[in-house]
DNA sequence: ATCGTTCCCGCAATCGTTTGCGGTTGATAA
DNA sequence: TTATCAACCGCAAACGATTGCGGGAACGAT
């Protein structure tokens, strides 16, 4: 049950590999009669190239890479369906990459980008990555590299949505509407997202006059210990109207502990949140947000990589829009 | 900015090829002081092999696909998570392919697993596959395949949760707390996973002697066709005092419809689905759920493809466990 | 001194495809 | 008839790593 090769194809036809190959690939030096007698034949013997020696000869391997650092369910899957369109639309494979915000698996990854001799790789950092060294092979092999989102301060091309725009038009429409005592929950304090983020919600308050408490920025490196802090801060605060939340995470957790404190939403709490677009949807009350759409980072942030490879240019920094999709979950106060 | 080869260290060492690549991969043939010599260049010039010409020479990809029909926020993340847990306890490198729920794709998709050599397929049916003749290529090429989950009538091994048992054990959590009147929601009709938890529902009820209405199966092919539907069922029915749902899409979807309806979970409506396990904790008040782990189906799936793979093993079906957790979306009726 | 062993290492072929270069054929123009 | 040229195809050498086989050196045993 071996597998057909180009020898054997032209053996069984009489002529030699080299004419074999070419009439694969439409080269303009083979007659079209021939072209059709190898096609036929490749095509009647199931022959499909064996892409590993094409690769070693050709020293390029079509190959790139996405390196996550987890799948989670909001921002990811919509990121992976807009990469995808990008590569079916191209003649590049994709191979896949997971990190487990591990910073010694992600210096493996590297290394192994560099034996599968990938031409580009997308890259969202480990939480645990705190300098880009290791992405250094990358520039040295001159394999092109995009970051997603997630960065550092760096010069390495990033493709991230304008956070501290993001929170800044959410905060603004919570105050348009007249709550003036709004809590911000935000991620990990030490990421550059999450710093543009607060500057976002800091500037908002401050642009329309209205002071901002320090206790009314919360940040917590995991979404999960909302579970304990939540419960208390709700119950207590009498004047909190507004809740504005940095990802789908954050608002995950904190619709349920709203409505778990007797809450309804939006009568008693209003809520924002910077999102992905689709979860919002499943909230009831749907739940108004700044939509960052995980599928165009994808998509054009590959588009943009492939660009990059094929015409051997530089990158740059890329910054994505965001919208405001009003819902049903922020109500006017009086 | 060549690349350094195997070639290149041999020349430096002034030794051959061989003796580099044997000394690499600690052939003992090769003595220590060898090794150390070679080893040590390597690191320093920072040598890294090329894969694919080990590849071509070896005529061992070391790659496994993962084709998908789409990625879903629900199901596909955990899948992921734990595939990629078992490629990286192994030498095996993923490469994955999206087929869009086409058909088309998918067939191409097929083509490439081909030219690419991979030595396993982990493959979730695209919605519109109703053949399984282009997966025979497999076959024929003793290429490793195991369908996740969706399947057809077929000899192809599948890994799958008996769908028929989970829906049996939350249809009997329901009757067993006195609801009598049980609307199913259930998802494309024409899939065998439907079928099979259908049948379950059916079972229950059977078996505890209560009576079905045939309108208290409801079956929808996409989970939005529930924003028509429910709304008016949610009005007229006053019998109906709880809900089972075959996934965690129609779970959000009818969560959702329950409290825009104005009816409170579980004092008004009771509901129950199956679930990847993840969504449940999201909702308020959290939904008691048949937990079928994507997670374990990824990882017990790739483990057993590669145990496969390397013993040269044929594959059978194989099903996954799954187990009722309770939460607080089921009430007792008096 | 001869033989047998063990330890190390090199020779050379090989995997399947691509591609630069050169050669043959037949037709057309001079 | 000869020169020219295009159209078409084959030769052979790569690409880098692996591996079966063979062989030299060193040593001990007979």
């Amino acid at each position: 049950m071996k597998r057909i090769t180009i020898k054997d194809l032209a053996r069984l036809l009489s002529i030699s590999a080299s004419t074999v190959s070419r009439a694969l690939s439409n080269h303009p030096d083979i007659s079209d009669a021939t072209k059709k007698r190898v096609k036929n034949l490749a095509r009647e013997l199931n022959y499909s190239t064996n892409m590993q020696a094409r690769i070693f000869r050709r020293q390029n391997s079509g190959l790139i890479a996405l390196v996550l650092p987890e799948i989670n369910m909001f921002f990811t899957p919509k990121l992976i369906e807009g990469i995808n369109q990008s590569i079916m639309e191209s003649n590049y494979t994709l191979i896949t990459f997971i990190s487990n915000d591990n910073k010694m698996t992600e210096e493996e990854i590297v290394d192994n980008c560099l034996a599968w001799a990938v031409e580009g790789v997308l890259i969202s950092l480990s939480r645990n990555t705190n300098s880009l060294e290791h992405l250094s092979a990358f520039k040295e092999a001159n394999i092109k590299c995009l970051l997603l989102d997630k960065t550092l301060d760096t010069d390495f091309p990033t493709i991230r949505i304008d956070g501290a725009k993001a929170s800044y038009i959410a905060t603004v429409h919570l105050l348009d509407n007249n709550h003036k005592n709004i809590l911000g929950i935000f991620g990990d304090p030490n990421l550059r997202i999450t710093k543009d983020r607060i500057q976002g919600f800091q500037k908002a308050h401050a642009e329309r006059g209205i002071d901002l408490d320090d206790n009314n920025i919360l940040t917590v490196e995991k979404s999960g210990e909302l579970d304990f802090i939540l419960p208390e801060l709700l119950e207590d605060n009498e004047q909190l109207s507004a809740i504005f939340t940095m990802s789908d995470e954050l608002l995950a957790k904190t619709h349920y502990h709203i409505l778990a404190s007797g809450k309804s939403i939006p009568d008693h709490m209003s809520i924002i949140s910077i999102s992905n677009g689709f979860f919002p949807n499943l909230t009831y009350p749907p739940t108004t947000h700044v939509q960052v759409s995980g599928y165009r980072m994808g998509k054009r942030g590959c588009d943009y990589l492939i660009n990059a490879i094929e015409e051997n240019l530089d990158m740059f920094n890329m910054e994505l829009p965001t919208k405001l999709i009003e819902m049903s979950s922020v109500t006017t106060r009086d």
